[in-house]
RNA sequence: GGGCCGUUAACUCAGUCGGAAGAGUAUCUGCCUUUUAAGCAGAGAGUCGCUGGUUCGAGCCCAGCACGGCCCA
């Protein structure tokens, strides 16, 4: 056990808490029944439809104190369960001497029980009048101030606890979360998808372009990665018969952080067979609007100074238009890859020798347009050689028929007409292989059983993955992604032994 | 990986020109039975992120490192 420093604060508190122990005072019970919750009490205020007085109704509740007002012989003080805050008031008189004595005893942040009724305070606040209270759990330690709360990001990502404690809009925060998730799946639910669960962990990681995390399996005796994306399973149980599935799953990239990326992320992913990605374009449009209208009540969403409109039909051009338009490229450039990349580097975007064309619009995309697509806009035709799963488009086989998705100048979704021809998936495999082998490891790889797959058949479908993150930042107006996870990725820190 | 900023009491933050470490909240003691950032009087509480350097003297200047935030790649 190693020596632990102890702040000055720290030591009356363990103090107090052997004094508390010695006097036979049960610092942890596990027997207190609650009568109410506060909202409960709330709820049958509401409906009394006389004055009620202290004696006409107790209950018994119980949660953690946040503030304490006290006057000598009585105190007021505020505590919160899971359904809401409720102020309390406590006399000597009441709850008897021997008990108003522990009750000084006890510190903002322990749990206590009270038993009492309600009245209203001069300035027509709905208190409870204690009768009885009870400890049920101590502190150790001190709760953050209550004023200022807690500031320090770093703490309030590390020990997310005390952030959730202390402030009631980091909490909105995950239930608004929770909310999304629970209104997709609803919303595939009840469209006769079927919820399915997939690998984590793939031999071959797929289904994306990106670097895994690696583990192992000893009993295999094999390598494993953690999947960078659930796709070549999912399409495997379309070929199977499932003909609509989809999965809300973690997904894990070993990518730098970022106000943007966690290196394990949520993504929503869903196919349908016999839809084209124009179909999912709809869908996604009536999913997110309702999405949007269920968790904020509002079409109109506010995100970090920007108001977006959510209703009416959303915009849709070509990734060439979008680059051309928006951001400001001739057009006689689009065909030409090498005064593309001089252009680009004109304006600063810096494009490796052995990046395609794909690449190099793709690029220019992201900086010259992305953060300027604010209202919801669809993004259509990209190129083949970024597309590798995408079915071609049928007039122009240079370009593939997927479309993504900009809110709020960010990619939120990803879809596409999937690509069910086996040769042609071979193809574009091997074209991925030969870049994986030219240096480029985010390349996807050749995947012969997912091939195998494809050749019993696969009807044609469409296929989408939508950031479940990056759509709570939109929805919780979160400039950073580790405000929507609860607990963001961090380097660890000797915290833990340094106090 | 690069740039800028931050790290001082449990929490939120000051700290001037390099010259004895500060405030509010919280804690402890006393008073106080309708407060709500309660009030009044008093007290205690610090590895100034870590390591080294410069200096008679470093929270402050310099270098390196750690962790975090924002921006860029």
């Amino acid at each position: 056990m190693a020596l632990e420093q102890t702040s000055d604060l720290l030591k009356k508190r363990k103090t107090k808490l052997a004094t508390l122990k010695s006097n036979k005072i049960d610092l942890f019970p596990n027997n207190f029944i609650v009568s109410h919750t506060v909202q409960d009490i709330k709820n049958i205020i509401s409906v009394s439809p006389d004055p009620i007085s202290e004696d006409d109704q107790k209950f018994t509740v119980s949660g953690r104190m946040l503030a304490i007002n006290r006057f000598g012989k009585a105190s007021f003080i505020r505590f919160r369960d899971r359904t809401g805050l409720l102020q309390a008031y406590v006399r000597k008189d009441r709850i008897g001497n021997e008990n108003y004595e522990l009750f000084k005893q006890l510190d903002v942040g322990d749990f206590v029980g009270l038993k009492g009724g309600v009245f209203k305070t001069r300035t027509e606040e709905w208190t409870l009048l204690v009768d009885e209270l009870k400890l049920i759990c101590k502190t150790t330690r001190p709760l953050p101030e209550k004023f200022h709360g807690l500031k320090d990001p770093e703490k309030r990502y590390r020990q997310r606890y005390l952030d959730l404690m202390m402030h009631s809009d980091v909490r909105d925060i995950f239930i608004k979360r929770t909310k999304i998730i629970q209104t997709i799946r609803t919303f595939f639910l009840d469209r006769n998808y079927l919820e399915v669960e997939t690998p984590m962990m793939q031999p071959v990681p797929g289904g994306a372009e990106a670097a895994p995390f690696k583990t192992h399996h000893n009993a295999l005796g094999i390598d494993l990665f953690l999947r960078i994306a659930p796709e070549l399973y999912l399409k495997r149980l379309v070929i199977g018969g499932f003909e609509r599935v989809f999965e809300i799953n973690r997904n894990f990239r070993n990518e730098g952080i970022s106000t943007q990326h966690n290196p394990e992320f949520t993504m929503l992913e869903f196919y349908q067979a016999y839809a084209t990605y124009e179909d999912l374009m709809e869908l996604t449009e009536e999913m997110l609007r309702h999405v949007a209208l269920e968790v904020t009540g509002y079409a109109l969403i506010h995100y970090q100074g920007n108001t977006i409109d959510m209703s009416g039909n959303w915009n849709r051009m070509s990734l060439k238009f979008a680059l051309m338009e928006i951001g400001g490229v001739p057009e006689k450039l689009l065909s030409d890859r090498e005064e593309l990349t001089v252009f680009a580097a004109s304006k600063g975007i810096d494009v490796t020798k052995t990046a395609n064309m794909g690449k190099v619009l793709a690029k220019l995309f992201d900086v010259l347009v992305e953060p300027k697509l604010i209202d919801p806009t669809f993004i259509t035709e990209y190129p083949v050689e970024i597309s590798p799963l995408s079915r071609r488009n049928d007039k122009d086989p240079s370009v593939t028929d997927r479309f993504e998705l900009f809110i709020g100048g960010c990619e939120i979704a990803n879809g596409f007409s999937e690509l069910n021809d086996p040769d042609d998936q071979k193809g574009r495999f091997m074209k991925q292989a030969a870049n994986r082998a030219a240096g480029d490891n985010e390349a996807h790889h050749m995947d012969e059983d997912f091939i195998e797959a494809l050749e019993y058949g696969m009807p044609p479908a469409a296929g989408e993955g939508i950031g479940i993150d990056r759509l709570a930042m939109l929805l919780t107006n979160s400039a950073s992604i580790r405000e929507v996870i609860l607990f963001p990725h961090m380097k660890p820190k000797g915290w833990k032994d340094s106090r």
